[in-house]
RNA sequence: GGACCGGUAGUUCAGUCGGUUAGAAUGCCGGCCUGUCACGCCGGAGGUCGCGGGUUCGAGUCCCGUCCGGUCCGCCA
């Protein structure tokens, strides 16, 4: 009950007002969406978290007439009124409940509110400065309201899914340690540990691995992540994983079950099947699409030719194809002739990007002839046998354009792999609308410029050898990974993990982190190794970008209801704040350069 | 750390070669209107051209710096 005794409670929501409803009388609680004014008829568009409604006001409901003149957009009001059913002329069909109007009969004004700082219509794309700033105002459009409704649909669906599997639900700390490799931390100053510093979880890798050392078995957790690093579109410096880890399972327990999740997810909630996902090898994905995480929607691939190119004269080609690590690669795209040459300068600038000196193409203008048939900046460089045999190896058909690439070979790998992807988008060549497959066999190690050697996925993912292998030949090692890609973004990967201290230690000498330091950092997880650890294996699945993905969103803000800006600031809660010197004091915490 | 795009009315934008009083749409305010649904018609208010400096007789416009929003590279085990 209200201070003025009215039960506050509504009947329906908006949205769901339809035509078996026609004659009963209705209680209405939202915000005034748009209100038409005819002067001697008032219409009001009421909306809700379920739709929007309209409701008609005529003078013979005197005082509720003159509340509804006085109701602005964004009021807050609850209206009762009986449901009926519009004529044929006034039907609307644009709208979910077109067929259908609410009679007002009473309306009061919970609440005013003050002109929006934008309208709140599907019409203007307003700028993310200024939604972000009045985020409790952007997240009442439809489309927000849609957006986090189906971020709530996947969690739920995951959180069934796992409880039917016996998976269990553990929360893991958020203020915990720091780890050395990987991303920046965020840091917590310790106020009773001068000094020191909590550090929020990048993920919960380490405690859900006690957790199967501790017997849990099946462990999950819909947890928030913390990574201080750049932004991206899909970036965001707190993160949601849909966490996962199982004792006495192996990789392809692991694939199946969470295959069988993502598929009854996509079939639950967007009624698409996708199917059974396919195997690829990191190599493959590699040579075949230059990417990690390959988008299978694009048929096209890159296809290598470096041993064309021993003995030709052109050294662009010639000499990435003598150098061990290079890579020289052709891209055809059918029909690819037509292309501008603004178009081809353009995807030149694109690939340059990723390190790439120039996009070197050939126009096929007639396949047979490889004298006069070819129009290119780079085919006089090239014999006539070694144009032959590069046409037929891509398979090349009159029209096509071939681009090709020539470096180190993860320059070819990258920026190749970009243009394929950037050429999908930009001609549409799609051939379906989901693609998922398992990308497998991932390299234990790539060894950096300095010659370090750094993981792939993780230094707690198991290898497919034995110790004394890896410590042999590290680049040559196998890892147990896999990760699951969908549409060319990684949803989730995951691996077997060492669940032996030798093994581990045995990763932690080739990534050069001495016994003191394996001790002072990793001695908890090492020791609980020793203690009867179970072999076990897990996954962690992004969720914000599953959603996004589902959504079709383009950026990651739209599945968050308070992101923060590219400069990692919250544009809503003018987050991170300065603090007062007493509560530095109490951190011993001094600024080198306070600012105030 | 770097590259690029943007910042002008509440909002979305235009603003020519540097030149008189900075415009449009929408929103907002007032009036009229009994079937609209992005209602319509009439009238009105609304500007630190992100900020600082410079060039110039004169800067929204040119130059330098800086801040903010965005996209990307690096980074993100």
């Amino acid at each position: 009950m209200t201070a003025g005794g009215e039960a506050l409670g509504r009947s329906h929501y908006c949205g769901s007002v339809g035509p078996e409803l026609a004659g009963a009388e209705v209680t209405l609680c939202g915000w005034v969406h748009r209100r038409r004014d005819h002067g001697g008829v008032i219409f009001l568009d009421l909306r809700d978290r379920a739709g929007v409604v309209q409701v008609v006001f005529d003078p013979d409901c005197g005082e509720h007439f003159a509340a509804a003149d006085r109701v602005r957009p964004e009021y807050v009001v609850r209206v009762t009124g009986r449901v009926r059913e519009r004529s044929a002329e006034t039907v609307n069909p644009e709208m979910a409940t077109g067929a259908i109007e609410v009679y007002g009969a009473t309306l009061s004004i919970l609440n005013a509110a003050e002109t929006p700082p934008f309208q709140l219509d599907e019409h203007t794309r307003v700028g993310e400065d200024v939604r972000l700033h009045h985020r409790y105002i952007d997240l009442r459009r439809p489309e927000m309201q849609r957006n986090l409704r189906m971020r709530a649909k996947v969690t739920g669906f995951v959180r069934r899914f796992l409880d039917a599997q016996g998976f269990l639900d553990i929360e893991t700390p958020v203020l915990t340690r720091a780890t050395p490799e990987g991303a920046r931390d965020y840091l917590v100053p310790s106020r009773t540990q001068p000094g020191r510093f909590f550090a929020l979880p990048q993920s919960p890798q380490l405690f859900k691995q006690l957790l199967m050392v501790s017997g849990f078995d099946r462990y999950y957790q819909v947890a928030r992540c913390f990574r201080d690093e750049d932004l991206r579109a899909d970036r965001q410096p707190e993160f949601t994983q849909v966490d996962i880890e199982a004792s006495f399972v192996d990789e392809a327990e692991v694939m199946a079950i969470t295959e069988q999740m993502v598929v009854g997810l996509f079939g639950e909630v967007l009624g698409v099947d996708l199917g059974s996902f396919p195997r690829m090898t990191y190599a493959d994905a590699m040579a075949r699409f230059g990417s990690d995480k390959p988008d299978l929607r694009i048929p096209l691939e890159l296809v290598d030719i470096k041993d064309l190119m021993t003995g030709v004269e052109f050294q662009v080609f010639a000499a990435p194809a003598a150098d061990p690590e290079g890579r020289v690669t052709a891209l055809r795209l059918p029909g690819g002739g037509s292309l501008s040459r603004k178009q081809i300068d353009e995807y030149t600038a694109f690939v340059a990007r990723y390190g790439a000196r120039g996009l070197a193409y050939i126009k096929v203008n007639d396949a047979r002839d490889v004298e006069q048939g070819l129009q290119s900046p780079i085919v006089k460089f090239l014999p006539s046998a070694t144009r032959r045999a590069i046409l037929e190896r891509v398979g090349a058909e009159d029209g096509d354009l071939i681009f090709f690439g020539a470096d180190k070979g993860k320059i070819v790998s990258e920026s190749l792999g970009a243009l394929r992807c950037r050429l999908g988008a930009d001609l549409a060549l799609y051939d379906r609308d989901w693609a998922p497959l398992w990308v497998v066999d991932f390299p234990m190690f790539e060894r950096e410029p300095g010659g370090r050697w750094t993981p792939l996925h993780h230094p707690f993912t198991a290898p497919s050898v034995s110790a004394d292998a890896l410590l042999a030949e590290p680049g040559r090692a196998l890892s147990r990974a896999y990760d699951m890609v969908l549409n060319g973004t990684e949803l989730g990967g995951g691996s077997v993990r060492i669940h032996r201290p030798e093994m581990q230690a045995a990763v932690f000498d080739i990534l050069d982190i001495g016994a003191a330091e394996q001790r002072e950092k990793f001695g908890f997880l090492l020791d609980a190794l020793k203690f009867g650890c179970p072999p076990h294996a897990g996954i962690a699945f992004g969720l914000d970008r599953l959603v996004m993905l589902m959504l079709g969103a383009a950026s990651i803000r739209d599945v968050i209801a308070f992101p923060k800006t590219q400069s990692a600031q919250c544009l809503l809660t003018d987050a991170p704040g300065t603090v007062g010197v007493e509560a530095l004091h109490e951190l011993h915490i001094s600024l080198r350069s306070p600012k105030q």
